[in-house]
DNA sequence: CAGGATCCGATCGGATACTG
DNA sequence: CAGTATCCGATCGGATCCTG
């Protein structure tokens, strides 16, 4: 049959909706801003604006959908406080700071194999020999 | 045609000065297909097409930029053949080994905060929380 | 100040066809 | 079998405007 129907809740997911918690993982992880995000947040609450600035240039659409997700998943808790002008702070949860595991590894492991320059373009380990393994 | 000026297809959106090694982590596991391949190699070396099969459904050119940006940094190793038909075997380096703490971190994480029953609402692959904020 | 709604361009990524 | 080139649609994300 052809699943010409729109999907309306069937997006992007072109790794399959693993079905396993890593796969989860990987595509919640799969997103520099929620690592970004999160790596900010660890370091202390802060404000929608204050995050955005931190954050360098990230519109406030992508902000919030991200923080949302976030919210969501009971890793950042939001805190809006009914006044005005408005106030809201954004604060890392008991799960979300776990997440500073995550990017622990991530930071060894960028500290040890991706501190020199980036530029890798072309060429580098390429042989296409006879190389016969083993 | 002229291809030869042709654009980097590095995996990179947002320009978020990546001066930080964790910037650079950040931004290359900020991509699922990298995270998913690594951990399919982790479990061991396999040809192209197993590797594709393994992942689902991957085009040949996506799988093909992201091995080549692997390679390039050297956590991947392509080892061809030159034989009929041709054989290419992508095994993972040392480096590469090393990703395998990122994903063990991601895979606790993921066991611990991402394991139960997935609902479908908010766009992509949904995930739970059990922990639902206030 | 926080963030929702739109418009729209840049990009990604899949399908297909073709080559060695 | 492995990989490339091209077409093109789906999505993302930024800019802008607007409201409470």
């Amino acid at each position: 049959m052809k699943p010409s129907a729109q999907a309306k809740e069937t997006p992007q997911s072109h790794s399959d909706c693993n079905a396993t918690p890593l796969g989860r993982a990987i595509h919640l992880l799969g997103d520099s801003w929620i690592l970004l995000i999160i790596t900010n947040l660890l370091q202390g609450s802060m404000r929608f604006n204050i995050l955005r600035a931190e954050l360098g240039h990230i519109s406030s659409k992508t902000l919030t959908s991200r923080l949302k997700l976030l919210e969501e998943l009971g890793f950042v808790q939001r805190r809006a406080f009914l006044e005005i002008p408005p106030r809201v702070e954004y604060h890392i949860t008991e799960k979300g700071q776990e997440l500073g595991e995550v990017i622990a590894a991530l930071e060894k492991f960028g500290n040890k194999h991706l501190s020199n320059p980036p530029i890798v373009e072309s060429g580098d380990c390429a042989f296409t020999s006879d190389d016969i393994p083993l």
